[in-house]
DNA sequence: GGCCGTCTGTGCGTTAGGACACATATATGA
DNA sequence: TCATATATGTGTCCTAACGCACAGACGGCC
């Protein structure tokens, strides 16, 4: 089977896609193609999953919650990933919560048959554990963000992270929403994202960002988007 | 072979402690002791490893250098774990430094040698992957922590990670090195640390901290210790 | 049209931490 | 014993971001 035969929304997900033809037909029975609405929670910190999940067009946002209702984002997935790495990394569960950032499709797949397909050890566990140390470096990259650079700095490597995970130039995402992912207040995100729309980098309408000029963005984020990216198209490419 | 009548070096890192005795017997010729100094660089962003190394007294800390110098930890290793991941994951290097945090031995084994072991699919490739899971909620949690708590939180989360990792109460390490670590301000440390001082909870001499109460550190800590501890706990417990 | 809920814009006082400048204290070695 | 390098303690000013308050502004629905 080639990959032009593949089922469109498979060949979406690259990790799936970088399958070969053989691994690919063992698995595509036990693939499901599924929808995420805005907001869905897939798993809550140390909730247990039945199934791990391939984004397609949707984007998945790893988010820790503190007690005190607080959040901050420590990554996202889409069609370059998985989500539900603790299935197959041993630790059945995270202390995180993932919720749908960009809604769209996604395929699942049985834990078990993940499980088991991992265990043979070939492409499908190579190409995880690759996956899983290029999430490593974002989070890695998330931390030293937070830490060093200003919040119109992150907020670029936000949109551009989330820019390369989308299908078009349009995120539905309101300042208040962006400001839990980083961790910010909701005003300081009306400030930075003004600050972006001034330099004609985006325009910003009630829930609806649109990336006019990924250059003007590229122009202000920190180096943290570039090392992100280039360790993504390193280990994936 | 019983776990007692394993070379005492062997057993004080925890992954080659939890090992059953086939498995550990048949690594035992492949690893090599070796001892670290304050300071010194095991790799560099990017660096290839011929090695890993599993810490038996030493910390190792997972620093991100900015190219303006700056730099901040997105995690360490000490008994519990094991440096170079990038090995068994398959990406072969990291876009970070590892550098000595706390001076003392280790135990290093050959990457072809982990490769081939890992490969097997035995308990060192679960131990491995379920330490790298830990991993991740540490690199997480600090991105989280950086984000939302005090510098004197950060501070006694530092302090408190260290000490689980250290065989005494004494760590020799200079402010302007855990500046460097926290990717703070020297002076914030100063400050930081003679609050912590005044509370009876640590003594600071020249480059020589003391943990002197624990307990004190605790009831000041955030949360995210704690997740981090548990995680670890659950997972390699 | 008019109401209401949601989303965004803005202002103002507060605060944690940064940048910089020094002062002081301790170790080491000539 | 003195010089010097290293480590820590403080002070002053500055800035980014926070907390809070409230003013539009737009969208959907009656």
């Amino acid at each position: 089977m080639s990959v032009l035969a593949r089922p469109y929304h498979t060949v979406e997900n690259r990790l799936l896609a970088a399958l070969p033809g053989e691994d690919y037909e063992r698995l595509l029975p036990h693939l499901e193609p599924l929808s995420f609405s805005l907001g869905e929670v897939i798993y809550e910190s140390g909730g247990h999953l039945d199934y791990v999940y391939f984004p397609t067009i949707s984007i998945i946002s790893l988010l820790y919650i503190m007690e005190n209702g607080a959040s901050a984002e420590m990554g996202m997935a889409g069609k370059e990933g998985v989500v539900g790495i603790a299935l197959f990394m041993g630790g059945d569960t995270m202390p995180n919560r993932a919720v749908v950032q960009s809604a769209g499709g996604a395929l699942r797949m049985k834990a078990k048959v993940l499980q088991d397909e991992f265990a043979r050890g070939g492409q499908l566990q190579r190409l995880l554990l690759r996956y899983t140390q290029a999430l490593i470096t974002q989070i890695s990259q998330t931390a030293v963000c937070n830490r060093l650079h200003s919040l119109e700095q992150q907020l670029c490597r936000w949109l551009l992270l989330s820019h390369d995970r989308l299908k078009g130039d349009e995120l539905v995402m309101t300042q208040e929403l962006i400001a839990d992912m980083l961790g910010v207040r909701r005003e300081g995100v009306t400030v930075s994202a003004g600050q972006l729309q001034d330099m004609g980098a985006i325009s910003y309408v009630r829930g609806r960002i649109r990336i006019l000029d990924r250059g003007k963005l590229e122009a202000t984020v920190c180096e943290c988007y570039r090392v992100v990216k280039d360790e993504f198209d390193r280990l994936l490419g």
